[in-house]
DNA sequence: ACGCGCTTGTGCACCGATTCACATGGCACC
DNA sequence: GGTGCCATGTGAATCGGTGCACAAGCGCGT
């Protein structure tokens, strides 16, 4: 496409969902002294492929020693550069109601690079109340958080009918990635980076398997 | 195809994932008095191509009239018998913590089908308070607790390191679908239904694609 | 110094999913 | 009753992803 600086050059979507996970497992076999890993012993770990994670990581340049195996350190080095360069990203949470305050002390978040930077609600009585010893503050003042803390991510946590309206609030802030929780669809620029978190339809998906199971195995008893 | 008593026949996976986007929006259309929907309509509610609708409903045979559109009130019986085939499925929960408590009150999962019915920690100081109305009972009775409530589906939401034990309990009792909060790779019989809900692996997915854009717009300014 | 074994890196074929484009067919209006 | 319009339903091409299978390459032991 371009003649020239593509060091890093684009990475699949696919795999890019996985990179997270290997990263999980190599800063484990970090933590217990493992200096090298083979493919099959991060596939087994992540569930997937071994040869998927080989032509995974030749996605990042991040290439092995064969007969050896890949260095760990050197690995979890060039994924965590590959997912977030390096730099923490704040967050800022909308809407902070039994969702949101799980949210806001879920110690995941800045140990993943994403520290709680912001909570912000629209109902008074939930303004000005501390939660993992941040205060919320009010919808309107999302911009000031956003500039003030430099957030980069926002959570909606609100209920459905508001989340669009979070949305363009987090949009309008300039906010360019968004994680949606709300079981809703909510449009945004094509700029801006929306990804969903849909627990009933993760449930209504898993409702569906179950019920062919039971409908096939009184009918039928063949297995998939 | 085939001359048998296969009225469902098999459903692609992308199709099922989209279907409870699709009764949402329905169930919206209703609420609000439509009567019939048309392809355009519905994918421009769910967020994707129209001919990607019709081939869904296609599968379920659910079929539309031509020139006129789709039965909305026909549309929503068909998605939810398919989904869930109309029963309720209850679930419980493993792990009463920060996450643990904000979905033992979320009203989302009874008004989707899935009432919450059991709670259970291993945690003592957590045993016998009450969330939402329901005890929390101790880990060694999930067994019980799934029999009584007649439980279909299990919801990990306790630390990683205790996800896997904790998936182990809900397949010795019997559940057959689970799904799990904790950021970890869980092994479970072919069997058993496992979906995954991982929140820092989304968050490091936006922030690939953040890093990725504010480099390539560095660079080149191109967008992709 | 040399060969053997182990692991990487990847070409290729298969598969599911998406999307275009168009034929098909029912409804409403005249 | 006939005709035109409009949305469905689907054939076919395309695209991205997966996984097998194998050649290439590195290190280690002899
Ligand atoms: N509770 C859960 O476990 C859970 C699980 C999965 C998904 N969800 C979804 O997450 C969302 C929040 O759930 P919840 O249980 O926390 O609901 P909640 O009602 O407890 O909290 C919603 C909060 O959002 C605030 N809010 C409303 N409109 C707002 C706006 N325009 N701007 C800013 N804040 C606004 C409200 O004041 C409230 O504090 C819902 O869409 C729900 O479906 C919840
Ligand atoms: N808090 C959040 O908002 C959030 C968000 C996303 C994911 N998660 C994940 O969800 C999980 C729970 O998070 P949390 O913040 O609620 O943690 P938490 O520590 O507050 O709660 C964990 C609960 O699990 C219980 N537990 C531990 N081992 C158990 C076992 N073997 N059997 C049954 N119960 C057991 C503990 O007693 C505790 O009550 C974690 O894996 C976390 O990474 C949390």
């Amino acid at each position: 496409m371009n003649g020239g600086s593509d060091r890093r050059e684009v990475i699949p979507e696919a795999t890019v969902a996985r990179l997270p996970v290997y990263l999980r497992g190599l800063v484990e076999l970090a933590e217990s002294g493992m200096a090298t890993v083979s493919s099959v012993e991060l596939a087994d770990l992540a569930g997937v492929n071994a040869a998927n994670v080989r032509k995974d990581l030749s996605y990042l340049h991040a290439h092995g020693t064969r007969g050896v195996g890949y260095q760990v350190d050197h690995l979890i080095g060039e994924i965590s550069l590959a997912l977030g360069g390096g730099e923490p990203s704040p967050v800022v949470i909308v809407g902070i109601g039994n969702l949101g305050r799980a949210l806001s002390q879920y110690d995941g978040f800045v140990a993943g690079g994403f520290p709680v930077a912001g909570l912000v609600d629209a109902d008074p009585a939930v303004v000005g109340r501390y939660i993992g010893g941040r205060v919320v503050r009010p919808v309107e003042e999302l911009a000031d958080v956003v500039t003030e803390s430099g957030c980069t991510v926002g959570i909606i946590a609100t209920p459905s009918a508001s989340a669009q309206e979070a949305a363009d609030h987090l949009v309008a802030a300039g906010i360019p990635s968004i994680l949606n929780f709300a079981p809703a669809v909510v449009h945004v620029p094509e700029d801006v980076d929306l990804r969903q978190v849909d627990l009933a339809t993760e449930l209504q998906i898993l409702g569906y398997h179950q019920h062919r199971r039971m409908a096939s195995g009184a009918n039928a008893g063949a297995v998939g």
